[in-house]
DNA sequence: TTGCGTGCAAACGCTTTGCATATTA
DNA sequence: TAATATGCAAAGCGTTTGCACGCAA
């Protein structure tokens, strides 16, 4: 079950703070915590799973802070959110274009190189319409031998 | 609220049971009242939407048996399920190859027609991993008067 | 009668909310 | 000190589950 052990990589706080700011977010104790976690490198988290990693590393990050904050940061641009399965969120901190590649059988996510997915085009928008996001997932199973 | 207002319009009986019979699903009265409700038309109906309109129309179907049903469906490949929101799940009578636009703002599904948009290459998977699905969202918004 | 399908209500899991307390500017 | 952020527990919401009943082969 554990997909991403996070052993205690973290992003300096300085590099946080400023990833905070760039963005306007106020940089308090806990979305420090948060940010240094989730931009130690680019990888998928759920809540629930940073919240239990900030808990393996005694940082007492309360639920309702740690949903907020994800929040913000995806209204903010600092994180995307990717929706793939309808029970939990993903929060990707990789902000670069690309696809998503989804292993149904263990759930884990894997980014695609926009490169080795070509989009050739968007249908005609009605004006006053923007598009805010194009999501593409790649659902892949291991093959069952029948 | 309300996105799809369905007047009444269904399949054919028969028609339903085909379509049950051809998927290998034994073609029961509730199961013939829900496929012949979603292929009326090409749609995005979610299982409380679902709901909504067969209790509307008298049909008397449970809860667990729409969730049930529209499950079973999927599985089958009978209808299309889509994630787009992580709150719930949308089933998709559509079953050709295609797109979606997502409007945000008023959480209204609509269809692309796969050749608006063309995916040129996947990348190359491990033997024994195969793609079940390929999804493509385009999320748009009204744009904001700044 | 044996098994599958259905219905009800309770349980579940993730997320949000209300509100008191603490922290920041 | 005024505004914003945090923490806790409770509530919310879509979905699933347990189990008794019903129906068809």
């Amino acid at each position: 079950m554990s997909v991403s052990q996070n052993n205690g990589e973290r992003l300096s706080r300085e590099q946080a703070v400023e990833l905070l700011d760039r963005h306007g977010i106020s940089p308090t104790e806990q979305r420090i915590e948060i940010a240094s976690l989730l931009f130690a490198r680019h990888q998928h988290l759920s809540a629930e799973q940073i919240l239990a990693q900030l808990s393996r590393q005694a940082s007492r990050v309360s639920k309702a802070t740690v949903y907020n904050t994800l929040k913000l940061f995806a209204e903010t641009g600092l994180v995307r959110e990717v929706i793939i399965e309808p029970t939990k969120r993903f929060y990707d901190s990789n902000l670069n274009p690309h696809h998503h590649l989804f292993f149904t059988d263990s759930g884990r996510l894997e980014d695609v190189p926009p490169a080795q997915v070509d989009i050739a085009g968007l249908p005609t928008l009605a004006s006053g319409v923007e598009v805010v996001g194009v999501d593409v997932v790649i659902r892949v199973a291991t093959r069952k031998p029948s």
